[in-house]
DNA sequence: AACAAGACCTGCATGC
DNA sequence: TGCATGCAGGTCTTGT
């Protein structure tokens, strides 16, 4: 489900209702998802409270009380969301938390890609599933230097080279897409050969169709939704991906559907070169 | 070290 | 209708 956009979508509209908030019951309804939770995790999230909500890459990081960090990460299906309205939960429904306000938080994720642990702080920065992350695509150290440097010697394709997390942080197969069509970047392209001028393209180009989505609460395919159960509607803003067949917005060249990696890749071979 | 392919898991659309 | 196939927003693991 989530790329950047989504993931952070969901972590603003979690801010308000769970910032300050005590979480009173948490239930964990299976033993793992794609891994095993942690030991004693219903109990140690139990009475906690919640300081701060953040994002790294695609992970959420629910910072609280007794200095450790719940983290979320949703998989390729995982939704997070307020209010399931007392009903009960559903067979994807793996963790349920609530709050002393009656908020009730609950994990969904029919996949079972998404992930959580519970790690100290201070010990965050060298988790297994964050320490070789790349920069934040929004943040400071993420420049045409920066991309260049890390695409050197590269032989992989450019789309391959920004799905990976190492590379840059955050960007997934719908953004990946989007940003190569905006810079007008082939994405068969060798990774290496994007320095000067085309990476001084590709930077703002990512940079843009990650706040464009983010401005429209991002994108809902299939079963994306935000914390608020409100659909996003960036999917009606797409230029290339899933629109295979349909005329290029900048040429009118009709979008090609090729695979890299075994994954979709959606590009116009007029203007992307 | 870098890369491609395989693995994980469920649900849905399509075609026979 | 049933069944097989392929596809889906991710990323870790394995083997070359």
């Amino acid at each position: 489900m989530p790329e950047l956009p989504e993931v952070e979508t969901v972590r603003r509209g979690l801010e308000r209702p769970l910032r300050g908030q005590r979480l009173t019951h948490v239930q964990q309804r299976r033993p793992d998802l794609r891994w095993p939770l942690p030991q004693n995790f219903a109990r140690r999230l139990t009475g906690r409270r919640v300081v701060s909500i953040d994002r790294r890459a695609k992970f959420l990081l629910f910072r609280l009380d007794d200095g450790n960090v719940w983290m979320v990460h949703l998989g390729m299906s995982g939704r997070l969301y307020l209010g399931n309205g007392g009903r009960a939960p559903g067979p994807h429904d793996h963790v349920v938390v609530e709050t002393e306000s009656g908020a009730v938080l609950t994990f969904q994720d029919h996949r079972r890609f998404g992930m959580m642990d519970l790690v100290a702080d201070d010990d965050l920065a060298g988790h297994r599933l964050l320490r070789d992350l790349g920069p934040e695509p929004l943040g400071n150290e993420f420049h045409a230097s920066s991309l260049s440097e890390r695409l050197a010697g590269r032989r992989t394709s450019i789309k391959a080279a920004l799905l990976d997390q190492k590379t840059v942080a955050g960007l997934g197969n719908i953004y990946v897409s989007e940003a190569l069509h905006r810079a007008g970047i082939s994405p068969r392209r060798s990774a290496h050969t994007v320095a000067g001028r085309r990476a001084e393209r590709l930077v703002p180009a990512i940079r843009e169709v990650l706040e464009a989505a983010i401005a429209a609460g991002g994108s809902s395919l299939r079963d994306y939704v935000q914390a608020s159960g409100e659909l996003g509607y960036f999917q009606h803003a797409f230029l290339v991906y899933d629109r295979e067949g349909a005329a290029c917005g900048r040429c009118a060249a009709p979008v090609r559907r090729i695979v890299q990696g075994g994954r979709s890749t959606f590009f116009c071979g007029r203007c992307q070169r």
